[in-house]
RNA sequence: GGAGAAGUGGCCGAGUUGGCUGAAGGCGCACGCCUGCUAAGCGUGUUAUGGGCGUAAAACUCAUACGAGGGUUCAAAUCCCUCCUUCUCCGCCA
């Protein structure tokens, strides 16, 4: 959520801001909100004045044996007028709300302009697309042919979008997971988490899922209204709502090895084959409670530590900075990471690093009391995956593929995988 | 799932025959005073959000907030209802 103040005082700049992402605000339709509520603001407390000022007079007088039936009934009328000015202020608070909760972040000064994808500039890359001397394979196809995965079987388990592993491609993903989670709590520092993969309504609104994106989401049919969690960044990011912390624990780095689950309304027809769009998938994700100082240089080593798993694989990979009008609804600033398929002939998404800045902390309520003033502050959240397992097995799968259909194991994930150095057709 | 108990400010803890309690008292914390160190002592202060007034900040002022949301009432921390959370006992279970 915006800061309402910046929308008051200057919204103008704030549509500019995200015209630039292809967002439209009405903002005559804000100011008119705004207008009514401390309209209705003002005459509720007046009324509310009055109440405070003769409820002491109708207490004196009774104790007195007085009467005070005059004051009863003006008392009685404004009760009933501020009942129904209550209502009405309550109506625009929540039409005010709603439109607040429905405008995406700002981007960030330094992010590139552009309407879409097409326009993400490349930022680097890392190693050699290689030329492996034959026509390489999608992953589902060496999967099948080597055992270990079967869409067919999923699909009757549960339906499309669903996926079963048996064998080594299973131990392979875990091997994937250990390995991101050795990675990221020994090197860089991040303290492992499990949260709950079922949230509720509150959570998924603290970090911007709700209540604009609820066709995303999967939602528990039960009057809890409970949802599974589409990434660990939500119950992750959500772990201090309402809570404010000591500056000095600042950054405050987690990770978390979770499911992920998404409805992918509206994606249908995209990658409808193998495991690049799941409704389910496994994700190791990275949140970041950062200082607002320090958020921008969390952000390049929160991509960094996501880079890392692609070194230690020896995996092609590039970075991209997401344009203006290809910006997820809470980022200011999203880097993502784009690793080479082979199978595919090209770079596909592997990881997403944010900063929302104070966007998320703003409706969650996480704030952070500063040292050296009374005033609390919002901390800046980031979140990144440090990987996306399921496609990280992909790109494991389709770079590490001979040309006799077997998959060499990576180097790295030998100690995970049992000694197992080579997967070949029975 | 069944039967009970409880939820007050940073913490502890008063306050349930409704009214003058944003909230006694204590602790903690901040600032000041005093004491020739330390300890003790004294004083003052110590929430958040929103409105008004200000160019802004501060100050001032009004409103709201005693788990959350409704209700009763001229008036609710105090009465009623629903929900959430915690604790105890029983049952069940990985």
């Amino acid at each position: 959520m915006l800061d309402l103040k910046l929308m008051q005082k200057n919204p103008d700049v704030v549509r500019e801001s995200l015209e630039k992402r292809g967002s439209k605000i009405d903002v005559a339709e804000f100011t008119a909100l705004d207008e009514k509520r401390k309209t209705l603001i003002a005459e509720v407390e007046n009324l509310k004045a009055e109440k405070n000022r003769v409820g002491p007079e109708i207490a004196k007088r009774k104790k007195a044996g007085e009467d005070a039936s005059d004051l009863l009934e003006k008392m009685g009328q404004v009760a009933a007028r501020t009942k129904e000015l209550d209502v009405e202020l309550n109506e625009v608070q929540a039409l005010q709300k709603d439109w607040m909760m429905s405008v995406p972040n700002i981007p960030h000064e330094s992010v590139p302009v552009g309407k879409s994808e097409e326009d993400n500039p490349v930022l680097r890359t890392w190693g050699e697309v290689p030329d492996l001397g034959f026509e390489p394979k999608e992953h589902w196809e060496l999967g099948a042919e080597l055992g270990g995965l079967d869409f067919e079987r999923a699909a009757k388990l549960t339906g499309a979008r669903f996926s079963l592993s048996f064998g080594w491609c299973a131990r392979m993903e875990r091997a994937l997971a250990q390995l991101m989670l050795d990675t990221q709590t020994s090197l860089h520092g991040y303290t492992e988490v499990i949260p709950p993969y079922i949230v509720n309504r509150a959570t998924m609104t603290g970090t911007g899922q709700l209540p604009k994106f609820e066709e995303d989401l999967f939602k528990l049919t039960d009057d809890r209204e409970f949802y599974l969690i589409p990434t660990a960044e939500v119950p992750l990011t959500n772990i201090y709502a309402g809570e404010v912390l000591d500056e000095a624990v600042l950054p405050v780095k987690f990770c978390a090895f979770t499911p992920c689950f998404r409805s992918e309304a509206g994606s249908y027809g995209k990658d409808t084959k193998g495991l690049i769009r799941q409704h389910q998938f496994h994700k190791v994700e990275m949140v970041n409670f950062a200082h607002p100082d320090k958020s921008y240089e969390a952000l390049e080593a929160m991509t960094g530590a996501a880079e890392k798993i692609l070194q230690l694989l020896e995996i092609p990979y590039r970075v991209i900075a997401l344009c203006t009008g290809d910006m997820g609804f809470g980022a200011a600033k999203t880097y993502d990471i784009e690793v080479w398929l082979p199978g595919q002939n090209q770079y596909r998404e592997i990881s997403s690093c944010s900063n929302c800045e104070d966007f998320q902390a703003r409706r969650a309520d996480i704030r952070f009391q500063p040292a050296d003033s009374k005033k609390k502050q919002y901390v800046h959240t980031l979140n990144g995956s440090g990987l996306a397992v399921g496609r990280c097995l992909v790109a494991v799968m389709e770079n590490y593929q001979q040309a006799d259909g077997s998959i060499v194991v990576p180097e790295v994930l030998k100690p995970y995988m049992g000694g197992l150095e080579v997967i070949e057709a029975k």
